[in-house]
DNA sequence: TGACATACATACCAATCGGTAGGTATAACA
DNA sequence: TGTTATACCTACCGATTGGTATGTATGTCA
């Protein structure tokens, strides 16, 4: 037998606020600069308690992408994607919403992902083969929602669906990227407009 | 009177030594992780000579921002194209050459100014307005580039170059920073290829 | 020739880093 | 009830960090 739920249940919810608590710090400084006292002080955990779930910084900063980014990215831009039956119309409504719902904040700090691949893809291959999992989960969503696209005659048929997934990915990073740099929702909207024009012209 | 040449000259080469250094150092681990034990250890300088050409690290990696990498985009990406007269041949013929020269060891690092770019904004306001301002070059660059194009009857009309501009360098540095993720050529030359795709849809 | 600034060089420093050793309190289980 | 494992907690550690204080050698200039 396991141990009782009582128990299981509040050791889950002390990883949780870590794994929070992590993701927040990791986000708005990187993960090398992200100080473990910081994530200690901004809650209630003390080291202990992080080294007891977490073995290594870096174990930590793993379970931040395989757990929470992954998540997140799947949540927003792959399952959206695959209920709908024009890929086209269904990515513009969610780029139209993630440009909607994003914070100052998130302006600033960019996509949490693109942070971690851009800073660590060539400093660790751990992190960088866990980012890639996830860059790869998003373009092959991509992928299979423009097939089935094609399959439904709402896409072009003389354009690879891998390749514009591999676009679209690039470019929307590269857009979120670009507007963090200049700190300006006008160059994501600018940005977030041209990726909808080339998406209209896949239109079959 | 200035002191004499023997001397300036000397103190440039030290200065620019330094700057190299950084620049690799700064380029391979990102700025806040870049070593300045690590950058003396490569070269045979001092900390003391460092410190006296730049007051602190931040000021070093400033240096490495507006002397450098302003520089490297210029000579690469702006000037070949305000040269032209089609900007879209030439943005191509840039596009295919750097895929051509770049080496594993790019693929790996990325593009040093994007890689600041979403290390450092959101961190230092110094860095932010440094960096912004090299992109904001390529992107007025390109910008008055595509108009030169527009008045020689060579890109559509109906299309503005300054958004052209600045979903080019999105996703020129999207597709740079898709391929340091996968390490992957392969990922590299089929997003360059889509990027192509698009500025041939913009033959007027 | 003497005064002064430049261009280094060396030794040191406080602060912070991730990580660990050793204890305790609690709950599960035999 | 005694044993054992889990879930912490506190105090400490060596290494590294950027930065500085002090000294010196050299070249400039009045």
């Amino acid at each position: 037998m396991q141990s009782a739920s009582t128990n299981s249940e509040q050791n889950l919810v002390t990883r949780q606020i870590i794994l929070q608590a992590a993701y927040e710090e990791i986000y708005a400084r990187g993960f090398q600069a992200a100080s473990i006292a910081k994530i200690l002080s901004t809650t209630d955990v003390t080291k202990g308690a992080l080294y007891h779930y977490f073995p290594t910084k870096l174990d930590l900063g793993y379970a931040v992408v395989d757990e929470l980014l992954a998540e997140q990215i799947q949540a927003r831009w792959i399952e959206p994607l695959l209920i709908a039956d024009d890929p086209i119309s269904a990515l513009k409504e969610i780029i139209i919403a993630a440009g909607q719902e994003i914070s100052e904040e998130d302006i600033q700090c960019g996509c949490p992902l693109n942070n971690l691949a851009q800073e660590m893809s060539p400093v660790d291959e751990g992190f960088r083969l866990r980012v890639e999992a996830v860059y790869k989960m998003w373009r092959v969503g991509t992928e299979e929602a423009f097939k089935q696209g094609q399959r439904h005659g709402l896409v072009k048929q003389n354009v690879d669906p891998k390749n514009i997934a591999i676009m679209l990915v690039a470019s929307l990073e590269g857009c979120i990227g670009m507007a963090k740099s200049a700190q300006s929702k006008n160059i994501l909207y600018q940005c977030g407009q041209s990726i909808i024009d080339y998406l209209d012209g896949l239109r079959g």
